[in-house]
DNA sequence: CGTTCTTTTGATGATGCTCAACTGGGGTGG
DNA sequence: CCACCCCAGTTGAGCATCATCAAAAGAACG
């Protein structure tokens, strides 16, 4: 166990939102409001879907926002910082289930029992929206829109992890690793950042243990392919010289050793 | 190439149900529908969602109910027989992502993007009911346990995959293996079937393909546990003598070399 | 600055893959 | 009916990849 994580009380000690506060926090003032869950919403819509949502909690890093067996009230849309969900296996160790960033939902996975299946944490000081499933489910028949971008983001949840099985079951290390990489690159793409210069908000550790390998060989792969200039690194600072090129790493295709 | 896979065409040459048809297909009379799409719903809802569903198609062994690529339009439930879905890697080697069997619904990955993300293939003589998601999404607003359920099915999706990918990435091949058993074991339970002794549908490459295996693995593993007296095996029969001890070696807990 | 945690690097080894040969069952056709 | 073939599965030997163990180096934090 290498850092306690503390445990982010359910009701924080924040004041009723100020009429000024709960302006600054409505989705259409939130940068994300074109990825998330309000995507392609209306003005009017949006306001309704603004006027259930909760509290927008700050969660500091290493935080939990939610444990395995915690009951379900709530999905997250993350706002700001990252996240990465995890499940304990039997053996005690954990498995990193995925990263998620700004604009991506958490909890989903939790609907079918009404239970936790994995644990959130916070990977820095991160911001989230608070979304009371029930009410949400109670706008979903007058808002289709709503119900069918949200049908997307699950749908697309699903996508996700076939396509994380693939790697795990079919590529090689330097595939995995390269893959995780580009996969980075086109979520940061999409949020308006560089995606050939970015932060790991990850520790190797816990990138191996996504992939479902050990953090030497993480590490190894990054000297590997800094030494082939596939990869400028620095700490956590990754820098993609040649995206095209690592994409080919990834599917298995380089000429270069 | 294994096998050459036919396809089976969109429009069969089925002649519109007669009435006596009709009553014979319907989710009442299905033996599946407690665990299936209309799962909990009552007399008058489950004709609603009879209403809308298309044709009940018979899918024969080996033939794609789907490509990638294909544009999505319905869901299938499975009425008889299993299946399984797999992508094609950029290598051109095959990924399976899943058996499903009957009462599971197929096509979900789709709806994120309108197009079929994996391949569907029948193991052997099946039927599917159609679902046009469209007019699905129509009955929505109008059947909240409708929706709550289906909400419960794309979860539960996203929960099978999360252990897929703990078991990908923190298993060694022993436990893997086990777990699968275990899982056949338990979805076969819940469909009324012996959940000590039943037929695996698929040959040994595919679920060595599905576990991130080869096929001599597999085999061997086969062997080994016929040994231990952990499995009765014979071609595809199993027969599992004592289930509890098997969730052991899953969960890697076995005192059993 | 010292302590602690994270990362890097090296040496060794095990797990599971590859390649190859063999077995056995089921269907086909002579 | 039997011989044959073909495919799926089994078994063995050697090997590659990645894990494990160990130690040192580098960041981060007070």
């Amino acid at each position: 166990m290498p850092k306690p994580l503390s445990f982010h009380p359910p009701e924080t000690a924040h004041l009723p939102p100020l009429s000024l506060d709960a302006l600054r926090n409505r989705c259409s003032a939130c940068s994300m409001h074109e990825l998330c869950l309000p995507m392609g919403l209306g003005e009017a819509d949006m306001d309704r879907l603004d006027a259930i949502i909760g509290r927008r909690r700050k969660i500091p890093k290493d935080t939990l926002l939610y444990r395995v067996g915690d009951t379900f009230t709530n999905l997250y849309a993350i706002r700001l910082g990252h996240f990465k969900t995890f499940q304990i296996t039997q053996g005690g160790d954990q498995q990193v289930t995925g990263f998620q960033m700004s604009g991506e939902l958490l909890g989903m996975d939790a609907i079918s029992t009404d239970l936790h299946h994995c644990n959130a944490v916070a990977l820095e000081d991160s911001e989230v929206c608070e979304i009371p499933f029930t009410r949400l489910e109670s706008l979903f028949g007058d808002i289709p829109p709503l119900l069918r971008h949200f049908h997307r983001m699950m749908s697309q949840e699903i996508t996700r992890e076939q396509s994380i099985m693939l790697l795990l079951g079919n590529m090689r290390a330097d595939q995995r690793f390269a893959a995780f990489l580009v996969n980075l690159s086109s979520r940061y793409a999409a949020r308006g950042y560089s995606p050939t210069s970015f932060q790991l908000r990850m520790g190797r550790e816990e990138i191996g243990n996504y992939l479902g390998l050990t953090i030497e060989s993480i590490s190894r792969l990054l000297s590997k392919f800094k030494k082939q200039r596939l990869l400028k690194v620095s700490n956590r600072a990754i820098e993609i010289p040649d995206l095209a090129l690592l994409k080919e790493v990834a599917a298995g295709t380089c000429t270069c050793d």
